[in-house]
Parts: C-alpha cells; sequence; structure tokens
DNA sequence: ATAAGGGTTCCAGTCACTGGAAGGTCAACC
DNA sequence: GGTTGACCTTCCAGTGACTGGAACCCTTAT
C-alpha cells in the first residue's frame, strides 16, 4: 500500500502520516523504490492514532497510549490517567470557552452593528466598569 | 514607565510587550538609554489588547480592534462583524469540545482502571462499533 | 520520448508567545 | 571609584502539529 491509498483508508493526509513516520509514531516498509509500504498493521495504528487525535490527545499522549495499546501486558489503569487528565483538561477549556462565549455573547447583543461608532464592545475593552 | 512597571500594570509578562511591540501593535518611545518607555496611551492600549486577547480574539483581530477603537469615525457594524465571527468561531469549538468530553467521559467511566489489560478505551479506538 | 501523476526529501511558515544567551545601564553601597 | 545586583537591550531557537512548496525521482500510459 502507497501512501496515498493509506491516506485514504485512514483519512489522514500524506503529509501527516509522513509527519508520524518523522516523529517516530509509524514506521512503514520501504520498497526497492524508497516508497513507504503500509501494511494492514499499520493502517490499523494509522487509524487508531487518527480516533486518538480526534479526541482531541495530543501527539505525545497518543504515542503513549499506541504503546499501551500494544502492550498486551499493560494495566487499564495507565490509560485511563491519561484518558482522565485529557478529560480534564477538556472540561477546563470547555469551561473557559463558556465565560468567553458568554461575555462576548452580551456584548453583541447590545451593540448596534450600524454605521455610528458607539460600541459597548470597544468600551467594554477600554474599561472594565 | 520601564517596561517592567508596564508589564505590571497590565498584567502581560515583559516579554509579550516586546513582542507586541516587534509585530507593530504598539509602538512605545525610548529614551535616550535606549530603554522603552510607556504613557498612559501605551498602558491603555496594552490593557485593551490584554482584555481582547482575554476574550479569544487572535492577535490580528485585536489589531483592528485596536484601530478602530483608535478611530473616532469608526462604525459600529465593524466592531461587531468581528464579535461575531469570533463568537461564532467560540460557539463551534465548544460544540467540538463537549462532543470529545461526553466521548472521553463515556469511556473513562466504563474503564476499570485497574491493572488488567481489558480496556474499553484502546477498544474503541481501535474499533468505532 | 514524453507527459501526467505518483513518490521522495528538506526547508520554511503557521500562532502567540517563551526561554535563554550575550551584553549594556542604573542605583546603591562600601 | 569599584562592584554588585537588578534592570534593560537584541537576537536566536523552540513550542505543537502540521502544511505548503521547491526540487527531484519513479511509474505508467501513450
Amino acid at each position: 500500500m502507497n501512501i496515498s491509498q493509506a491516506a485514504e483508508a485512514t483519512n489522514l493526509p500524506s503529509k501527516t502520516i509522513r509527519y508520524y513516520e518523522d516523529i517516530g509514531l509509524i514506521s512503514p516498509d520501504r520498497g526497492a523504490n524508497g516508497y513507504r509500504s503500509f501494511s494492514d498493521t499499520h493502517i490499523h495504528q494509522l487509524t487508531f492514532l487518527a480516533r486518538a487525535r480526534a479526541l482531541g490527545f495530543s501527539v505525545e499522549d497518543c504515542r503513549s497510549l499506541l504503546a499501551l495499546w500494544e502492550d498486551r501486558d499493560r494495566a487499564s489503569a495507565d490509560v485511563r490517567n491519561i484518558a482522565q487528565k485529557h478529560l480534564t483538561a477538556i472540561e477546563a477549556k470547555i469551561v473557559d470557552l463558556s465565560a468567553m462565549r458568554d461575555t462576548l455573547g452580551n456584548l453583541v447583543k447590545t451593540c448596534a452593528g450600524d454605521d455610528r461608532p458607539d460600541c459597548p464592545i470597544l468600551k467594554s475593552l477600554s474599561s472594565s466598569d
């Protein structure tokens, strides 16, 4: 399997797959012509990575998860720890973004949005009263 | 006012203030010794920037907002457009993160987190059934 | 023989800082 | 006057996770 077929099979851009090899996440074989050759195992690894990335795990987390995945003697606690930490970070981000949304939503609502210069958004940014 | 005092007044790191000058967001004066010298106006600008950044606006958005702030003939619609776009982006991000949180939350909940290898988190990452 | 459409590497850019090195300046104290 | 320590300066490199592009090689079909 060439890289573009691997890309199609995993829904990852070829560039990203090359990058993952570059940082040592995967190690596809090489044909005589120097082309990368992807086996089913590689495709599985890439799919795993794509799913983990889609859940927002960092690449380093993905590296750990992939290693655990391939370790038959793993403890599920190790996986859970990584996931729990990530979950907490996500929840914190949601809290941050929700606060922004609320503030910004109120400001947008009260701004006339016409051709006059008067603007509560700018007012709020220039003084926190 | 030297940079460290400006930093304290605005709650921005000195490094960030230098960076903002570097990319042309602010233009503090310079003393005979080459030190930056911040006037009240500069402090106001920096405070404005800090607030806008805290609301998640990109630096380029901040540049536009600052220009509008300093333009007495602005139209509030221009400000509102920027804010509305950003608000929409924030809302989209919250939706994304919430989906991640839900999925991940379920997985973490069903994972025993003990020393056995069986793990629904890895299972879910390796096959989407 | 050539042209299209793969593949390869490597370098630079993204965004918004942040850390660190190397060196100049200032205020205070002995 | 000399020295210490805290400040200031610039410049370069690194962060995360790619992404774009250049320059070049390989394969397949015409």
